[in-house]
This record gives structure tokens, sequence and C-alpha cells, in this order.
DNA sequence: GCGTATAATGTAAGCGCTTTCAGAAAACGT
DNA sequence: ACGTTTTCTGAAAGCGCTTACATTATACGC
């Protein structure tokens, strides 16, 4: 294995010179950047095919001083919320014409520790698309002083600065799950199981069920309360230690369907029958949602559309163009079994 | 929103006058291509320091002509394959200190129809990860005659390439899983529920399912092997008319996790307990494996590793180094609860 | 037709780095 | 001491593009 010849690629000037005209006249058919002749484009067309010539990606960044890439930091996530949220992301992104440079923050030495210079930032990429929590706000601000374009996935923005933010209506989304346990199955007793307490999502999700709560005269029982962190295992334990208090129980909205799915194990491992002894919602309708016994009723997060609206929000920063501050995407409830409506 | 007040980085030359030097000693510091004294090296990190300097990626490319990134090639997939394997080639590539540019098929106009003379290739990055099929047999040949280091992941190389390719022990691993199932089980009548026809993995899984039948004297019966698509509702389908042919069976081998999902689902739509009336065994442990009820007996495929070891491989490539010509990764039984197997 | 506005092209100056090449400084040998 | 290596440093030439700016061909007006 190894051992191939190298290869040198056609520059622009060979493409010239092939078809007879000056380099800038390339540039210009090439970039649309200004008129010129039929005949001359054909030409240069013609040029550019036979050679099979293509602009080196470092010249044209050096000179025109745009990178046309997109930078996309990632927390140390794993998880099913990731993978459509990439996608939409990297379809906007082919479909604006952006590269997409992709960098976790668990590759960064020192994610919290403030410094994380990262190689990403200012300079190879005419803009950032920053997921929750994967950069310190320290290092926001620096980047948003320097003029970077940002875009906050599921995060708003540090005091003062304005960076566009797209995530989804959480607490509408919250508050129509709950509120359809209680309305459609007439359970009273209803645990929620949240995320991570800063994150924000799960903060307005939590602001959902208390509101349905309250719209149906319930009361909040803090012993029903029950911190996860987006996490199965997590949700099991806590699941399982409340049941151990008998507290009585008959349906737990999850934050997220990660923690549905632990707590759908802690009820299992506890005997008890879902939906008929307690039922279980969650929350961003996931892959997982619908491979679980019973079918998981949720709450559908478009996570997919979120990651193209944030690159066309940054390409519109990119641009100059007006931006949202904010933008909220609707969710829909997904009515499976694990709520004890018996459709599919 | 938007007007914010752009910022001009400072360059080379600026380090160079702050720190009194010519820029050439400025590179050899950052690059540590040749000697500098000591006292030099510091004031120049002095100023590199306080001007918060950062070389500039593209012109560093341009000179150096090399781009320090890596492409990635994904198809159009969704799944929960998928993200392991990002992690393992983005914490890779970081590593061996290489960006990472993702490319999904998707976004490419005609994935088969031949053309896409796909922007990533010879031109932003130093190599490509190509994962298995994302590319057409023709395009890879011509980035491969064009002499730009690729590796390919769980795809073999068309005839006469030599290209490094990453996979799993697939045969071993789905081999040690039947003989499980015929050895501490006793089940005889095992069915298969196989991937796409064209996916290698798939065909080496099968052929670790007929290695251990015909190990243990069972002859394989066409009617149980199933064509499946990595899909859970394709898996389903084919599950469920199977189950309407009578044909007797006391357990599936599905060669993914997502077909055994599928699988799971038909069976109870049918009334058969799992494992009791019939086991269910997966391949690649994915996130997916252990949420399902019964949690899922599988292979653990080494995901994440596989996209490590394929950077590590590309690394060399692009060094100069020797490669192995083909890794497989050793897979691993995970007994859980679907196989009958009480444990967990 | 002639002057002038307009379209089409070419010339050349960088963009911010890396890297020869050569010169200056320091270290060595005897 | 003096020549000779060995270190260290600087000047300058690009890398392959974009983009003013200048120039030339073409169109228009009357």
């Amino acid at each position: 294995m190894s051992e191939r010849k190298p290869s040198t690629r056609p520059t622009i000037d060979d493409v010239a010179s092939y078809a007879g005209v000056s380099i800038a006249t390339v540039s210009r058919v090439i970039n649309q950047t200004a008129p010129v002749a039929t005949k001359t484009v054909e030409r240069v067309q013609a040029a550019i095919e036979n050679l099979n010539y293509q602009p080196q990606a470092a010249a044209r960044t050096l000179a025109g001083r745009k990178t046309r890439t997109i930078g996309l930091l990632l927390p140390q996530i794993g998880g099913y919320f990731f993978f459509p949220m990439l996608q939409g992301i990297e379809s906007g992104a082919h479909v604006d014409g952006y590269n997409l440079l992709i960098h976790s923050a668990l590759s960064n030495p020192d994610p919290d520790q403030g410094e994380m210079p990262l190689a990403l930032g200012e300079h190879n990429t005419d803009g950032l698309i920053v997921f929750a929590h994967s950069l310190s706000e320290k290092e926001l601000r620096r980047l948003y002083d320097f003029g970077l374009p940002l875009v906050l996935l599921h995060q708003s923005p540090p005091e003062g600065l304005a960076i566009p933010n797209v995530t989804f209506e959480n607490k509408d989304g919250a508050r129509r799950i709950v509120e359809h346990l209680i309305e459609v199955h007439g359970y009273r007793e209803i645990a929620i199981l949240t995320g991570p307490e800063e994150h924000e999502d799960s903060y307005w999700r939590e602001m959902g069920y208390l509101e349905a709560l309250n719209a149906h005269g319930l009361v909040f029982n803090s012993a029903l309360k029950l911190r996860g962190k987006f996490s199965p295992e997590i949700a099991r334990l806590a699941v399982a230690g409340l049941l151990g208090t008998g507290v009585p129980l008959d349906a737990i909205f999850a934050a997220d369907d990660e923690s549905a799915s632990g707590a759908m194990m802690a009820l299992r491992e506890a005997g008890l029958r879902i939906p008929e002894d307690v039922a279980v919602v969650g929350f961003d309708d996931t892959l997982l949602a619908s491979h679980l016994t019973p079918p998981l009723t949720t709450v559908h997060a478009p996570i997919e559309q979120a990651g193209r609206v944030a690159i066309s929000q940054l390409v519109r920063l990119i641009n100059g163009e007006k931006t949202e501050s904010v933008t909220l995407l609707p969710t829909e409830l997904v009515i499976r079994k694990s709520c004890g409506c018996c459709s599919k």
C-alpha cells in the first residue's frame, strides 16, 4: 500500500492561456462578477471543462477575503438529537453554497476554563453556529466583539449581545402535551423529569408543564419534580427513587425522549405497566420515540428545521442583511401509545 | 439586530514588527521549522500573545500547499450508526491537528449519475474519508488517480485501487451471535434479516450466519432469509410477511439493530412474546439496543473506533507512511435479554 | 461620420503566509 | 588569534486567486 504518483492541478493561468484570455476574464466568468462576451464565456467554460479545472479554495479565500465556509460548534453531546440537527445544518449550508467545518468542544482542551483560542473562529469561517453551551460566555463575547457572524442554537445570548437565537416553542409544546395528559386521560399526579438545570429548552418545558397544571387547577407538587440530564440512566435512577417513596403517580412527563426511555425502564423494573399503571410522555420525537415499547407519545420538535433556519439566519448575517433576533419553531403533539391512547 | 463594527485581525507582519524580528522568524517559531534563539522565541511568543494573533489558514494553505483539513463524505443516511462514527472521526481529526469538513452526498445533485465535481475533493482537503457508497466508482477512481489520499469506511475499494479500508469483523461477530443462539438456547429455526444487497457489512454478516449454521449441522432455509434495508419499517413488514406464511421460527438474527427493532414490532403485533416465543438479536450495539424492550442482545461494533482508525490511516497516507490495506476491527457479543438470557 | 458613453478585456497589485537563499553572529577547533 | 563550522536571522520570491484601474473594442446619439 501507498506510493502513488502525485499530480499537479491546473491553475487559473492554465485555463487563461488555453482559452486565450487573461486570468481576470477567467475569474470573471467563474464568479460572474462582470459582463463577459458570450463567445468568450463559452471559450473559457470549454477550457475549464477540458482541463478539469477547479479553483483552489485557499487562494480564493486569501484574495477575496471570504472563506465560504461555516463553522459548527458542538458540545460533547451524544445522542439522538444530534443527527437530524446536523443534517439540517449540512444541507442548509450546501444549499447556500457554504462548506461546513465541524468542531466539537470535546476536542478542546479546557471548554470552561476560558481560554480556547479555537482554530475555527475568526480564521477559517465566515460565521459560526454555536450549539448551546459549547462556548464560554467570554469566548462568545470575544468573537462577537470581533464582528464574527454568530448564531446560537438552543441558547439565548448573554446580556447585551445581539446574537440571533433559534430554538423551539418549548413552553407551548410542553403545555400541550401535559394538557393532553390532564384533559384526555384525566391524570392528576403528573411527575416531571427535567433536563439539566442550565439548559434553556428544559427550563421552558418545565414552565409549560407548570402552566398546564395551573390552567387546570392542579397544584405543583415538588416531590414530583425529578431532575434529569437528558440521560436515560439518570432518569431511570430518578424514577426508581420516586417509586420507592410511594408518592402517588399516574403519569410522567419527561423533558426529552431519552429520559422518557429511562423512566420506562424504571417503571417496568418496578413491575408497573405503561400506560395502564403509569403513563409516560416525552419531548423531541427523536428516532428513539417510535422504537420504544409502547411507542412514545411525545412532542415533535423540528430539529432538522432548526438547523436549517440557523444556517439561513447566519447567511443573512454574513450578507449584512437583517435577521430575527429569536426564532421559535413550532412543535407538534405526536400521539402514540405510551400516554394511554390506543391509536397505532 | 445586525450592524456591528467589523474588525481587522493582526497579521504576521504586525507580530514581526511588534517583536522586532522579520516575518520569516515569526513563521519559524510558529511552525518550529528551524532553530530560533530562545530569547527571540520568547519575544515572538509574547508578541503573539499580546496581539492575540492567530495565523490565517487560507494563507498558510496557499503558501504551504497543505490544507490541514480532512474531508468526510457521507451518504444520505440517517440513523443511529452515524453519530458515534462522526464522533470518532471528529476527535481523531483534531488529535492529529486536522479540521474536519463534512459533505453529505445528499447535497450533491446526482450522486449516482456520475458527474459530481465535488468541491471538497482535491481542493480544500489533504485527504478524504469516504463512507460506503457515498461516491461513484468513477469519481473514486478519478480522485485516486489524482493522488488524493483516500480511506474507505465500510466499503472495499474497486478493482485495482489500493485504498485502505476499515470496517468490522462482521463475519466473525455474526457467527458468534448466531452460535450463541444455537449453542446456548438451542434454537434451530433462525431467520436472518439482512441489510441492503450491495452493502458489504451486511454481506459478511450473512456469511457469518451461514457459517454458524453449517458448523452446527443446520441447513440454510431460504424461506428464513429476509431482505431488509437497515430500516425498521422494512424489517417490520418483512417479518410480518414471514409470520403470515406460518414457517416455523424460533429466533431472528437481524443484521443491524434497527431492523431488529422493526422485527420486534412485527412480532409484538402478531401477539408473540420476545424472547419466549421468538428471540431477536441484532448487530452494531447502537444506542438503540439498550432502549428496546426487552433490551437487545447484539454484537457490539466499535463504530467510534472505526472512525478514529480511519483518520489515523488517512493521516499516515497524507504523510506518505505505510498503511494497512484493510483494517478489521473486532466485535464483541453483548448479551441482554432479547435472546432469552436473563442477565441484567 | 465623429464624439462619447458602454461593454469587454487586460495589467498589475496585493491577500498573509512559507520557504529558499544568503548574509551575520556565535561557537568551535587548533 | 584566525579560519571554519554551525546557528540564527532577514530579504524576497512566490502560492493561485480577486479586483481596482487602465485600456481597447463596440455601441449609441445626432
